[in-house]
DNA sequence: ATTACTACACTTCGAGTAT
DNA sequence: TATACTCGAAGTGTAGTAA
């Protein structure tokens, strides 16, 4: 067993802000292992200093210790930096009909002008829309969310406003393009707008359900 | 061995990206264990394909697969996950004088108003400036950087451009405040815009050169 | 020089079981 | 109910050595 496994199933359940109720057979059957084994990994990284214990009345109150945490901070700095340095986040989710207002927005002049001046391309009036299948392509959009990107600021037309929204500039299957993260948009993490300054379906021959890989450079 | 340390040294080799050349008795070394135990390890993981490897003439051309990403990706998002929850930025630096221009900006009313409304408090006309001292301070403002927080949007104003302001709540010496991260700043990654809806210089009796902790929440 | 086999020591595993 | 002991099996370590 990884002791990194036992740190990140005591960690899940927040062990690492407060003590948490745990049994070993539980913990066992969690990660796959007989609760002998997990009552012998206890002991040891309590020795180890990794982890502090409290005996309660049919369980154990369990937290990690700063020695732990450091562990744990460790590795995950290790990671980051290894999968920073490449810079990539890559999403992989098949193609989807969209609402059609991704080329209505996309045919703004407002929008599709600063696009051009932002990103160096003039979008192709539509957008395609790819929903990510695994909870990981998920996590990528949501990181994604998190980040600044390139703003295109939004604007007032006719008493109605037009939300900004924020471009991060990707390929997809090879083709240059960008996704699209609109300051209020219709779909949730599971969907993905790209714009490019091709029409992605005629030119990479895509129909409803093909799978596709979109590559964002990031930093 | 715990087979993420492994990993962990390819990656940190690049071998995610394409093959690099490693010896076992290097590998072994640096990790503290044998050429041998290195050499079974390899085999293992290339039996259960999270590396692929090709025999050079006095060395290996070793790659870390899809499946080996995978795994070091899911650690990975695990241990993001556990730490960003706890969703803390803690940086530390010194008091330091700032241009005035702060004063300027926040004494204006189409900035002030909106970030009434977006942070619930009227800011003090001012800003503290804090100088960070360390390297990882700075990084921790490169992330705050990377992060969108609360946009305050700019404005023109008789031919002139007002920048739009990011802004991330904070605790400053237990005080409630907000870092500002302008578009446009004067200011490198070394030194932190804080405002409040006190005067934190009265309010913490600060002068030049005094230690403060700043306390972002995130997520 | 390298890798990786064999041999054997030591560690870690789960089943049974005491507490 | 829970944890954790003993003990035989399986896995992991190094040394010596072949290729």
């Amino acid at each position: 067993m990884e002791i990194l496994n036992l740190l990140l199933y005591l960690g899940k359940r927040g062990a690492i802000a407060k003590p948490v109720t745990i049994t070993t057979s539980k913990m066992g059957s969690k990660l796959g292992i007989s609760q002998q084994s997990i009552s012998r990994w206890l002991i040891t990284l309590e020795k180890d200093g990794m982890i502090s214990r409290e005996k309660g009345i049919r369980s154990y109150f369990v937290q990690i210790t700063p020695v732990g945490k450091k562990y744990m901070q460790e590795k995950r700095n290790e990671l980051n930096e290894i999968f920073e340095r490449s810079g990539k986040i890559v999403m992989r989710g098949k193609v989807v009909s969209g609402m059609l207002d991704g080329k209505y927005y996309m045919s703004l002049k407002k929008y599709s002008e600063k696009i051009k001046s932002r990103l160096g391309f003039k979008p192709y009036p539509g957008t395609l829309n790819i929903r990510l299948d695994t909870i990981d392509d998920s996590q990528c959009k949501k990181k994604l969310c998190a980040m600044k990107g390139t703003e295109i600021p939004g604007f007032r037309r006719g008493g109605r406003t037009f939300g900004s929204v924020r471009c991060f500039p990707c390929r997809i299957s090879g083709v240059k393009g960008a996704v699209l993260i609109p300051e209020r948009s219709h779909y949730g993490l599971e969907v993905l707008e790209i714009i490019s300054p091709f029409n992605l379906r005629q030119r990479l021959k895509l129909s409803n359900g093909d799978d596709v890989k979109v590559k964002v450079i990031v930093g």
